[in-house]
DNA sequence: TAAATTTGCTAACGAACGTTAGGTTGCTTA
DNA sequence: TAAGCAACCTAACGTTCGTTAGCAAATTTA
């Protein structure tokens, strides 16, 4: 059942494991090449430039928290529902495409101009979702927190190491990892009175 | 109050800032040279090789860490006490140091070996660390959580990302930080029936 | 003051880099 | 069967890279 990829689409992918392993820069097209097993310069004939692979993979990736994101704020419930969503769905992103988040988070700041600053400004409008969700729940009641931009980039920091040591094999399923870390994020920045 | 730097030592500091914007591969000794002023063969007089750099800031690094471990280590008190210091020690660190920082959590994978395997190993023994505090919080049935990889692994997380966004003229002091960072990864972990 | 050390320079090396030009092969479609 | 296209090749380009050699000036030490 696996998906038919164009030469393209397998070069994205290859190019995607060097450079989550070994990074964008210290990647070079020959290294790219031997591991597809063609020569350097027939890359040339499927993509603009080296760059043009690291775009494409920091683009799609965004659309793909977006669109994650977009599901769960349809549905409605709590403050603690509504941020238990989001997380579960940020970590399904992230389990079912590792190496591509991990270029993701990591080697977008090798993006040349204008990708660059949009880039920046995509992650921006996506952590402020997280944040209005926070500040929802603090106005609530449901959450207390000292600052909202500080539980974000926890929470966010929390989930996006994950890739570093998620493994498909491993014990746990994506929903599994997404409950555990909702729990332990959750209910540390929960109103124990309430 | 300014501690007199020997050249070695600045061309180390001015380099971590720019492994720590750039990285360590699209860091070119010449773009390091210009950043001191002088000329790129000029360097060669200080260090060996652009490795060297490196290398004595990721392992300068991890003795920090570990000897603020260790200090923590020494006091005593409950898991919760001893996390919450070993915590407050790693934030520490991070903040009194955030290039270096920064170098010392992304940039290791470009060491050569045997550094590599050798940097491995020591992060390896610093993350076994905190295991054993929460592997006795479990034990004591102060600390509930699903997996103590898991959570040592969340709480790293949650931790390593400060030097991103972490100012040292920001409101939050680093001693605030370590407080509140403790507060929202301990309080989800603890049993709330104690 | 002589010797040693520190700090820097210019010039250049060989290797590796991203990329282009121009051509060949073999499959697919009209 | 002819045309078009996808996929890859060899050869080479101009540039940048880390680094070395050899030398000069300034500063420190004896």
């Amino acid at each position: 059942m696996e998906a038919v990829l164009s030469r393209k689409e397998q070069i994205e992918q290859t190019a995607t494991s060097l450079f989550k392993t070994r990074g964008f820069s210290a990647t070079s097209m020959r290294d790219l090449a031997n591991a597809l097993g063609i020569e350097a310069a027939s890359i040339y004939s499927h993509i603009k430039s080296k760059e043009e692979i690291l775009q494409r993979v920091c683009f799609r990736m965004a659309n793909e928290f977006f669109e994650a994101q977009d599901k769960a704020a349809a549905l409605d419930g709590s403050a603690s529902d509504k941020l238990k969503n989001a997380i579960k769905a940020h970590v399904k992103v992230l389990t079912h495409n590792t190496e591509a988040s991990a270029v993701f988070l990591h080697e977008w700041r090798h993006l040349s101009e204008p990708f660059h600053g949009t880039f920046l400004e995509l992650r921006d409008k996506y952590e402020n979702r997280f944040r209005e969700i926070i500040r929802s729940g603090i106005e609530s009641g449901e959450f207390q927190v000292p600052d909202e931009k500080f539980a974000v980039l926890t929470i966010l920091s929390g989930l996006n190491w994950l890739h570093t040591w998620y493994k498909p094999e491993g014990k746990m399923t994506a929903d599994e990892i997404a409950d555990n870390l909702s729990a332990m994020l959750l209910n540390g920045m929960k109103n124990n009175q309430n």
